[in-house]
DNA sequence: TTGGCTGCAAAATATTTGCAGAACA
DNA sequence: TGTTCTGCAAATATTTTGCAGCCAA
C-alpha cells in the first residue's frame, strides 16, 4: 500500500463504505499531514476544492474513520478536537501560546499502570502530552521584554 | 493551612480577591473532591446550597483559580472539561465506557524530550492519559456476553 | 463607599441531528 | 435501483460575554 488514500480507500472499501471525491479529499489532506488540523482547518482546506461541502460531511467521514482506524482524535486542546492521520504510537507537545502541536516521537516503555490502579481499570493505550511554548514563540515573548 | 478552604482563602486574600460565599461553597465542595467534576457538576452541587447561583460564577470562580493556582484542567474528555484540585504530579485514567475519570498516582521521572524537540519546544509540564474501561464497566460488559 | 462579584439573558463556538435530494456501487 | 452519502438548516451543549444591581472590604 504506497501511501495513505490508497490505505484508507482500501480499508472503507473493505468496510464496506463508498469512496466519493469528498472522502479521498480528505484522505489527500490529510496523507502525511503533521499539522494536527481541527474540523474547521480540513472543511476550510476542502471548500477551495469542494466549495459546497459541509461540516457535516466532513465531521461524517471524521467519524467513520473514527470508527474504522485510519485517524486519531487528539484532546489536548480545551477549545477543539484536533485530528491525527498519524496512528502510531507517538505524543504530542502543545503550545499555550499559539495553539500549534507538535509530535513528540520517543521511546516511551509501554506504561504498566501500579498494581493498585490495574485492579480498578483496564487500559487500552495511553497518550502523554506535553504542554509549554514553541520556539516561535519563545523569540517572540524574549522581543516584547 | 489545615485544609483546601483555607489554603485557597488564603490565596484569594494575598491575590487581592475578594472572598464571596460562593467562593468559599467552590472550595470547600472541591476539598479532597477526586471525582474531576465538571462546571455543571459543581453547578449543581452548589445549586442545592444557592438555588440562584449561575453558570457565570462557577465559570468564574473556576478562571480566577487557575489564574492563582489551586485547581488544574484536566483536557481528557472530548466532550467537557474536568476539573481537579490536586496540582501535585499525577496523572489520569479515562474510562471510555463510563466517562469516569480515575487517579494515576504512580513515580514517572521527569519527562525529558529528545533533544530534537527540546531546540523546537520548552516544556512546562507533561501529562499521562489512559485511555481504557473501568473495573465496573468491564463486569457489566462481560454480563452482557 | 466602591470596585469587584453575582446572576440573568443573550451570544459565541463547536459539534450533532433530521431530512430531502444526489450519487456511488 | 437502492442504499448510503451529502449538504442545508436547525438543534444541542458548553463556555463566554454584556450589563445592572449587590455586597465584601
Amino acid at each position: 500500500m504506497k501511501n495513505y488514500v490508497d490505505f484508507m480507500t482500501a480499508r472503507f472499501k473493505a468496510a464496506g463504505y463508498k469512496i466519493t471525491p469528498q472522502r479521498i479529499a480528505v484522505f489527500r489532506f490529510l496523507d502525511g499531514n503533521k499539522s494536527h488540523p481541527t474540523a474547521e482547518d480540513i472543511f476550510a482546506a476542502l471548500r477551495r476544492e469542494y466549495p459546497n461541502i459541509s461540516y457535516t460531511t466532513v465531521y461524517n467521514i471524521l467519524k467513520s474513520m473514527l470508527r474504522i482506524g485510519g485517524i486519531q482524535e487528539l484532546v489536548i486542546d480545551r477549545e477543539r478536537i484536533h485530528y491525527d492521520p498519524n496512528t502510531s504510537l507517538h505524543h504530542h507537545a502543545l503550545c499555550i501560546k499559539c495553539g500549534k502541536i507538535i509530535d513528540v516521537i520517543m521511546p516511551v516503555k509501554t506504561l504498566k499502570l501500579p498494581g493498585k490502579i490495574s485492579a480498578q481499570f483496564i487500559p487500552t493505550s495511553f497518550q502523554i502530552y506535553f504542554y509549554g511554548k514553541c520556539r516561535d514563540c519563545e523569540i517572540k515573548d524574549a522581543k516584547e521584554k
